[in-house]
DNA sequence: GCATATTGAAAAATAATGTTATAATAAAGA
DNA sequence: TCTTTATTATAACATTATTTTTCAATATGC
């Protein structure tokens, strides 16, 4: 990285985008492409492109542009894309098997090594070849196998609980699917995807555009 | 609402995290609430509680607070959450399978009437009591159903077409959990959730945290 | 009726984004 | 080789968006 000052995480979330759409331009073999031309690619305006880019350093050159072999790997590096990821699921319900699924099927550095449930019909299943353990071992499990994601999939009233356990347990980041918020341990990373709140957001842009329709 | 004036999408962001803090003060039988209390539940601070709160209506009280029961039902009506909306998921795989499985638990005026898939295999099923329709007949479906919003859950090579096929139908609204980014004909509403760009996200957390602690 | 609590609203401060200007440098063409 | 053009990196500035501060107004509760 350039230098020491925190990047605000308005830029960490453009980052991934950018490698998205980095990727498709790989498939289509193309080697270099200007600030300009990625703009009107994915709409941020060149200038914001360059200047997020140059928070981390200077990876294009003038004259030509960027290389876009480069750029992506520069971009998956600061990204920790360059890392293996051994995570662990708890909560095996369809949402559980959805993302034990997803993450299996992209495949890439984050691997499911576990998956955890207190359900006795779950137990001792293999979901993706992913075995289920029962979630008592959840503890001893992670004493036993060094993981660095919790994924949590439980409903409301369990995800506190499970994510002491997960913090505790020596886990780096959660990925928070229970529609709650969580308190996690100083230097454990926390990432929440709010279903509902995403469809209640939705749900508010419909109504505005009815309502402008009268 | 108070007047014309846009509200900025990072207030509308915060409308259903505060609904659901309401939620939980309403199982717990309060009645009443001052923004400071609300802060410190909550963590934003109770000026911009107030300030968000402020921009439908003064729903406060001077030296009251806020009556949690009342507030509760003006944030869900915002939000449009006393009204019904009827949803089609294009793409049955286990993503497609746990969203229909999650609206339906979360019961609310959010329902699933069909799903769609080009596998032979997924067509006839019944999920959750939703049948799994042909994709080809989805015009036709959209056609004779009025359908409120289109949830899109294919790989990201199919879903603009989806997205079209769905906004040439009527919808007002799609939910997208395909990791790419899609156009919407005028007027219709999106709301991405991409998973892969958030567990990137929550990598380069991670990573920062270990390069913290060198 | 008075002290206290608390909102609503305006103002100020801060943060994020966008624009402009310029020097440096690579590429492309004469 | 030299010149022109394209393009980045960087800084400064402008604008817009968001958050925090401040304080008058007002309801509550003793």
């Amino acid at each position: 990285m350039k230098n020491n000052m925190k990047i605000s995480s308005a830029v960490i979330k453009r980052l991934p985008r950018y490698r998205r759409y980095l990727m498709e331009l790989q498939k289509k073999n193309v080697d270099r492409i200007s600030s300009n031309e990625l703009s009107s690619l994915i709409g941020y305006t060149a200038s914001q492109i360059r200047q997020d880019l140059n928070n981390f350093g200077g990876f294009g050159q003038q004259g030509y542009g960027y290389n876009i072999n480069s750029l992506y790997k520069e971009i998956s590096a600061i990204l920790g894309l360059d890392q293996e990821y051994g995570m662990v699921i708890v909560g095996t319900g369809n949402l559980g098997q959805a993302i034990a699924n997803y993450t299996h099927y992209y495949k890439s550095g984050f691997k499911v090594c576990a998956m955890f449930d207190v359900n006795p019909k779950l137990i001792g299943l293999r979901i993706n070849d992913i075995e289920v353990l029962d979630y008592e071992d959840l503890d001893e499990y992670l004493k036993n196998n060094q993981t660095d994601i919790g994924i949590v999939c439980t409903n409301m009233s369990s995800a506190q609980e499970v994510v002491d356990k997960l913090c505790n347990g020596g886990v780096e980041g959660i990925w928070n699917f229970a529609p709650t918020d969580l308190i996690v341990k100083d230097g454990v990373a926390l990432e929440d995807v709010h279903l509902s709140d995403s469809l209640h957001s939705l749900a508010y842009y419909i109504n505005r555009n009815r309502q402008n329709q009268d």
